[in-house]
RNA sequence: UGGGGCGUAGCUGAGCUGGCAAAGCGCCGGACUGUUAAUCCGGAGAUCGGUGGUUCGACUCCACCCGCCCCAGCCA
């Protein structure tokens, strides 16, 4: 008898096939039981009727305990009762692994830390299934989206010598040269992918030693960083419209099942097209004043400022040209205002935050030069990257769009934690 | 790192001004031939996060410690 995926049951009514999973649910009314069983591609009802089976094999039935691995043979039939349209009606049940009776997970609410502690185990909810699938959906469409348009996909480094961002490094011992950091971006080896092959993205995990406890961080998450050559800062955010959009369209078309199993608001998504509102750092401060904020120009903005923002449109919002002080060293000074740079944040609606951060790169050897110096950053460190202005400049801009927090703002998960298997946070490094 | 909160059965979670530690889920036993987190009846299961203190008496009040959650900052 063949061996069948729950996914591929439809087109098997009628026949006699064996199944293999793990049981999820049991219910008994006396002379006929209920199991629900997991495969990973879906969920199965496999029905026992006590007159219907040898009593060897009720007796086996009965002592099935939560998670047990089992082989169920028998009739595939639609039964308008089951879930999904179609039951198995068993013949034969083979116990492959046992599964003890302490088995932590039930089918009721549990608190956080205890489902983080048993995450090995929690991956086996429906709803934890769903968020996997969305997440793979938008790893394999952001590949398509690339792809299509002729971007190449390089991998960087995760082991660094000292550059990239300021906050938290994580460190080790490397052999004799030091120490090696965690890389927190990719993005200055992507420029110099970009004055090599045009366009480019990376796509990998990253690293952040910062001591943040809130539902929009990670210590170990994964981001998507294009890089383009002669793109400056107006391409740069027609870009990230468009692969925004799309990541949104895709999921809605392809995943719809599972966005309604965690019974996220469609509606929400259906909006989110191109062109999205661009608000000029300045502007953004006065409205923030208008509606009672105390964040003054030359300030960052935080996270009450973009609720602030974003309450007032439903798709995104990019917040452009900060002040030079509260962006990177690498980001190209504004000829329009030198006191600010052209960068460009995007933030998600419904409160879910920035998800990408964006510029157009200093190509003027000088200036960037000086601001490293300014930053008091080690010019040394640096050199290699101070050559892709000394050997040919180009206009070029880039942006990083974290993974965790798109999947977080399109699955409707108020926190980043579920939004990856096995997350890394400040206080949990286990399993 | 700062501010706020929580810690009671395997899980979730009541216990208010100190006086014999609720309940539901799960588990065990029983009933039930179509259940959807089945239902009904019965049962077992708790040194109340830890250490001290106050008190005739502490889950409850106090101090310290441990663990976690939420918010902020930093960022994606």
């Amino acid at each position: 008898m063949a061996f069948v995926r729950i996914s591929g049951l439809s087109s098997e009514a009628g026949k006699n096939v064996t199944v293999r999973g793990w049981v999820t649910t049991v219910r008994s009314s006396g002379k006929v039981a209920f199991l629900v069983l997991r495969d990973g591609t879906g969920l199965l009802q496999c029905v026992v009727v006590k007159t219907a089976v040898s009593p060897e094999l009720w007796e086996r039935f009965a002592q099935l305990t939560l998670e047990t691995s089992i082989a169920v043979s028998g009739e595939v039939r639609a039964d308008a009762r089951a879930p999904g349209g179609f039951e198995l009606g068993v013949s034969d049940l083979t116990i492959i692994g046992a599964s003890p009776l302490d088995y932590p997970i039930q089918p009721k609410e549990h608190g956080i830390d205890f489902l983080l502690d048993h995450r090995h185990l929690w991956l086996r909810s429906p709803r934890q299934r769903a968020i996997a699938s969305i997440r793979n959906e938008l790893e394999q469409a952001i590949h398509d989206f690339f792809y299509e348009r002729q971007f190449l996909r390089v991998d960087t480094p995760i082991l660094t010598a000292a550059i990239g961002e300021r906050s938290g490094l994580f460190s080790t011992e490397y052999f004799d040269e030091g120490n090696a950091y965690l890389a927190q971006t990719g993005q200055l080896y992507g420029e110099a992918a970009a004055a090599a092959w045009g366009k480019i993205y990376t796509f990998g995990p990253t690293f952040r030693a910062e001591k943040s406890k809130t539902r929009r961080h990670l210590t170990e998450f994964w981001m998507i960083e294009p890089e383009v050559a002669w793109n400056d800062s107006n391409d740069n955010m027609v870009l990230q419209e468009e692969l925004v959009s799309y990541l949104v369209r895709r999921t809605l078309s392809n995943r719809r099942a599972e966005l309604v199993e965690l019974e996220r608001d469609l509606s929400k998504l259906e909006s989110i097209k191109p062109p999205f509102v661009r608000l000029d750092y300045g502007e953004a401060i006065d409205l923030l004043r208008r509606k009672g904020s105390t964040t003054t120009w030359g300030e960052d903005l935080g996270a009450e400022d973009e609720s602030l923002i974003v309450a007032e449109y439903d798709k995104p919002v990019f917040v452009m040209n900060y002040p030079k002080e509260a962006k990177a060293f690498y980001m190209k000074e504004n000829p329009a205002d030198p006191r600010t740079v052209l960068c460009d944040d995007l933030l998600a609606p419904e409160g879910y935050g920035e998800i990408i951060g964006g510029s157009q790169r200093e190509d003027d050897y000088e200036k960037l030069r000086q601001r490293i110096v300014d930053e008091r950053l080690d010019l040394a460190s640096y050199e290699w990257y101070l050559d892709l202005r000394r050997y040919g400049t180009f206009v070029h801009a880039g942006f990083g769009i974290g993974l965790e927090r798109t999947i977080a703002w399109i699955c409707g998960l108020p926190h980043l934690r579920e939004a990856i298997a096995f997350p890394r946070m400040m206080h949990r490094l286990k399993p």
